[in-house]
DNA sequence: TACCGCTTGTGAAGGCGTGCACAAAGTCGG
DNA sequence: CCGACTTTGTGCACGCCTTCACAAGCGGTA
């Protein structure tokens, strides 16, 4: 059963140093059996790219691509070639030197590691504009992603189809979640309404949320939340949009200087 | 003009280290002004708490509360308080020891610093369903984001209003923009179109985008991209699926083979 | 005014991720 | 079969970010 998972695995006793399958007759109370995930070790950064890199292979696949370099590979990424190489190496050794990678292998590969080999439902909850762009935004389905439930409180959507799929009041979702067995919960709700949303998703199973309300919700420790804030990313432009300015004041007051005082050259240091 | 742009900047000579402004009536060739810049110096992960602070703080100030301790605000932000204090240190030190914050005068701190005292207005290309609900979210106009402009190829779309604003062609992207002054463009368009929107961004003078399309859009340095791809942020959540379905099956296994060994106790280790 | 308790602000340490640089390993041409 | 060339995989060092822990500072109280 544990071999089955690969050789990335170890189990070993830490008191005697010895393989458990091998276990003695007696094994003494504060023993333990340490297993350790090798899909633990990688990076959450990591794992993020590794999702680019999956979407750039599957565009060289339709090319007819059939082997990349590193090189390449994180050109077309937008990320450093080391790095890309040291993410593969998390996913496992699939290059050949002197020639690259087999594209194919590559895209199996990660999928893998990204638990893209099962079927994972989403349920959108909320159907205002955003929920309504969700549940027809076709990258989903595309991607593996089949939208499976929708949900709203307004009683004069229950029945109604948006994008194919019929939404649910939102009083069915423990129901609706475990029969269609969701595994994501997309929260697209008002802020007010996310704590509830999200405390009802839980306690339907769902362990995994992708939150675009603004608000920060409090989850069990077994449960993985991703938020997506649009305001947020706006503001982070901003302060950038705001920093050059300054820079551009900075540099245009410190030339003003220059004229004034006869100092040659302005440098804006990082 | 230098002193206006605040305490944190410094005005150095490296080859005299004398202040430039008392600047000797010949200055060698080889110096150079160096302007350090505050706002350089805040991490991006900083920025992005900060964001997520002053939206707490602006629903503390809704609420009546005049002051708030870097505890309670940490805890509502969903972070540690030592950080909490440690990003507050790069905005300055605005807190009073023994009592907290006020929570107005750090609201216009933080505003200051992410540049929220100037208007960005903002253009959205590509109305599809995501530029719909986009151009129609509430969140945008609400926090200083006005949708200024909004672009579409499909010219049936041209002149219909969407949310309240009328669409333009996308030819005339560069006109609109630079006569409304757009600062933040976000695409919203199929994948294949973005990177020609993205240059026609860029050419009219727009330096931060905000990218929904799935592809890595190639810019010059001085241009500022944030990406938000729906299909990564499902395929994260999808390998935490993966990695607690592991777990679980290890788990399931390793006690399994207690059952049949003897072990005692099964520890997965982090 | 002097003390006490509370909270901020920050120096320092530790951990994590990034990027460099190179050995290992494979292909290709002769 | 061998040597030259190419590209992977990774040890290592550096730098950034996080976290701890505590001194400094302020308000309240007697």
């Amino acid at each position: 059963m544990v071999a089955q998972r690969g050789e990335g695995d170890e189990v070993v006793t830490t008191a005697t140093g010895m393989p458990a399958v091998q276990g003695a007759p007696i094994v003494p109370e504060q023993d333990e059996v340490v297993v350790r995930e090798r899909a633990r070790a990688i990076p959450e950064a990591a794992v993020a790219r590794l999702a680019v890199y999956l979407r750039v292979l599957s565009g060289m696949v339709d090319q007819g691509v059939t082997t990349i370099s590193s090189e390449e590979l994180s050109a077309a990424a937008g990320v450093n070639s080391a790095k890309l190489r040291k993410d593969l190496s998390y996913v496992g050794s699939y290059g050949t030197r002197g020639v690259g990678y087999d594209v194919e292998v590559l895209v199996s590969h990660i999928e893998r590691i990204l638990g893209l080999t099962r079927k994972h439902s989403v349920a959108v909850v909320g159907i205002g504009n955003l929920g309504h762009a969700l549940a027809n935004y076709g990258g989903f389905q595309s991607r593996g992603f089949p939208v499976a439930a929708l949900f709203d409180v307004d009683e004069d959507l229950t029945g109604v189809p948006v994008g194919g799929i019929p939404v649910n009041h939102i009083d069915d979702i423990t129901a609706v979640c475990v029969e269609r067995e969701v595994s994501i919960g997309v929260i697209a709700t008002p802020p007010q309404a996310a704590q509830a949303v999200c405390d009802r998703l839980v306690s339907a199973g769902v362990q995994c949320i992708l939150n675009f309300a603004p608000v920060v919700l409090q989850v069990p420790d077994d449960v993985e939340v991703r938020k997506v804030d649009l305001a947020v990313e706006m503001q982070i432009l901003s302060f950038h949009v705001a920093r050059r300015a300054d820079e551009a004041s900075a540099e245009q007051a410190a030339n003003d200087l220059i004229n004034g005082v006869g100092v040659d050259r302005v440098v804006i240091r990082p």
